[in-house]
DNA sequence: CATGAATGAGCTTTCATTCAT
DNA sequence: TATGAATGAAAGCTCATTCAT
């Protein structure tokens, strides 16, 4: 069991999992340096070449460590995968106050999956998504489904509370998700320049108030502002 | 000046304008099987022989009209915002009675933009984003950014009639924009399967519900549904 | 139908048939390189970078007229084999004298087939008839059995003038070439020196005395010789 | 003297000659692997990582007992020029009765040398005598050539019995390999079907019928028959 | 002695691009 | 203008070989 590319098979068949130890050393090596070109340039920009010299090892090296370029590729999104649900599992660990909470979660969320590493990442996904249905959709349960359900498991604990007042934890999750995010990641995606910090502000305050006017047990009738 | 590549440069330098003539027919025949392969392989994935074997003319035609693959690209995907452009316009003429006005717009959003070769370009488009940043911009203003102003002006209108109250009316059409269609966009980006037409019903009436709670002049509190 | 590509299909499907006119001299030049370099290095030892340099056109031309480097073998070897039936069947034509024509025709046999480029060929054949057995069995065809068959029909005429004696003239011309190639033959196929020309003629001698020994009419008891 | 390559020089310096005790046995365990990867793919078609997983050792240990693979083929062949030369001895010994007894080494020699096994070797040696002709020609002295001596041998001896009348009896031994051998070799070079069990004994009897019509003593004038 | 990780040259093949006609 | 033959750089991948352990 000295080949390194015996690890290949056993490593997470069924999908964007519980976080991967990872232990090779080298293998890492070369993740880091796929993940580095293949989020600048894409799956299909990003050479073999490009991605041996990133990582600092030979083109042959790659092959030892996975059987293609495509299989790495699988293996750095399944990586970056657990990546990705590790951060949404601490987006709202601990905050307090519902309003404030939520704008805490959004900015959170905004200032995570925006970063130009998400976003190039999101690119990458998307554009591969053609080519690798399956791990598009594997990508989307880690993912935005993931971020979902764990809103929604936050609400429920909410609404046990008192605090929120919904039948949908999940639909109301999804529109939290639309409302807070969605259109400011459709700028990013499409290269729009980023909102200001204030800007974000503003952004989130009116968009967890859109939302709280729903699902706040004693909301009033909301006022239309802004 | 017979020669067509004469063309080039000056075709439309402000970005996505108003629709362009484009009268040279053998430029239009190259753009259209250029539209084809483009959506059906990606940007990389159709070669220029593909491009010309679509288009019906030879290889080397394809250079008489566009500099580089590049040029090509870009040609295309403006023709296309343009394209877009008149979709959008048309989207929620003449039809009336608010709620089931938005829920006919909305639907027609959907079935418009979520269409499998609407999704392709989209991903093309954003997997090209990182190479083409400037083309990705031009391309959020004549898709999003135009619908969300031609839902203002659309908002607009019905304020004055007193259907609906608001402020903002674009910030209107943004919301509405992420309520009924981001969440289902980024679904299909992913290649998640598409909702049923009964789901799809059943998720525009309550987001369009959503979007009402809180425009609606005469809206009571909102009921918290499914 | 300007692509020459458009060639590589039509070309005598059925196997090695008749002489091919072959009139792209594109074509021509490029398998005339690749005649030269698999024969001198075998299939697998010959890059296609070496028939290039051998055809003085660039790799990229090899594959406008050509599918692959298999295709062009299959090309090259068909090729081959129409070459190698010509020359068959005017081996023993219009000599007169049975043992001296017999003579004859053994003699240009093993002039023409030993050569060391046909050899080339065959040893190139050989080597390749695992990977392509239909091939191979194609040039069997083409090259030995139509020798055989190529002689019955000689020795059937010279039976009708009472010249030979013999009910299977298959066999007889299988038993010819048996006698009179085949030792050389492997000899050859083993990179053993060949025979000096006096050392042919007296095994020529020989092996048509042994053969007549046994089919001419009027033998009297073979004399063991030699 | 701990390094086991130290043998590779001193391996057999004249030939193919007397069987090699070959004591090592990790070196026989490579040859053995390398031996069926060899005849099954040829000696560009099996890489050393196919040799090495066949041997069970590791790639880096096929180094330490030959100097490349060229060496390492080398090896192989010359050692398989003494098992082949081990089965020719054994061919035709101790049978009676002329005709019976020639009939028995011809079917003997076919049985043996026509084995897929046997071909694909052959097919190998062939293939790689453009790049090894010395090796070729070791390996015909080991076969061919060193049976046509055994049958010369077995005929010196019959002679001397009064069974057979012939002057020279490596000539004899020629004719009868290239009467009995030749011909159904060719065909299995080039990947032709074998003839049946009962057709090979049909053409075993017709040609040592031929042997013996010149080289029986007591022959009465030769029947041309069949 | 034995290993297997690492290498880099070389393989077949593709493709955007050029240019003589 | 339109063509398609020709190119050469670069792609993904393989493999004989080396070397530290």
């Amino acid at each position: 069991m000295s080949d390194p590319s015996s690890q290949r098979a056993s490593r997470d068949p069924g999908g964007c999992g519980p976080p991967e130890p990872e232990d090779n050393p080298k293998r890492r090596q070369i993740l880091d340096g796929a993940r580095r070109m293949f989020l600048a340039q894409g799956f299909e920009g990003a050479s073999m070449q490009d991605v041996a010299r990133a990582a600092g090892v030979s083109k042959g090296t790659l092959y030892v460590y996975f059987d293609s370029k495509e299989a790495m590729f699988e293996a750095l999104v399944l990586t970056e995968c657990g990546r990705l649900q590790r951060t949404i599992r601490q987006l709202g660990a601990g905050v307090e106050g519902v309003e404030h909470e939520l704008r805490q979660i959004a900015r959170s969320m905004i200032d995570t999956l925006l970063q130009d590493e998400v976003m190039a990442a999101m690119r990458m996904m998307i554009g591969a998504g053609e080519k690798f249905p399956d791990l598009a959709r594997k990508i989307y349960e880690a993912g935005p489904m993931r971020s979902i359900e764990t809103l929604a498991e936050y609400f429920a604990l909410r609404v046990t509370r008192g605090d929120l007042a919904m039948q949908d934890c999940r639909e109301a999750g999804a529109e939290f998700v639309d409302l807070v995010l969605a259109g400011l990641q459709r700028r990013a995606l499409l290269m729009m320049p980023p909102l200001s910090d204030a800007g974000t502000d503003a952004f989130v305050r009116r968009r967890v108030a859109r939302f709280l006017a729903v699902y706040a047990p004693n909301a009033t009738a909301p006022e239309p502002r802004q």
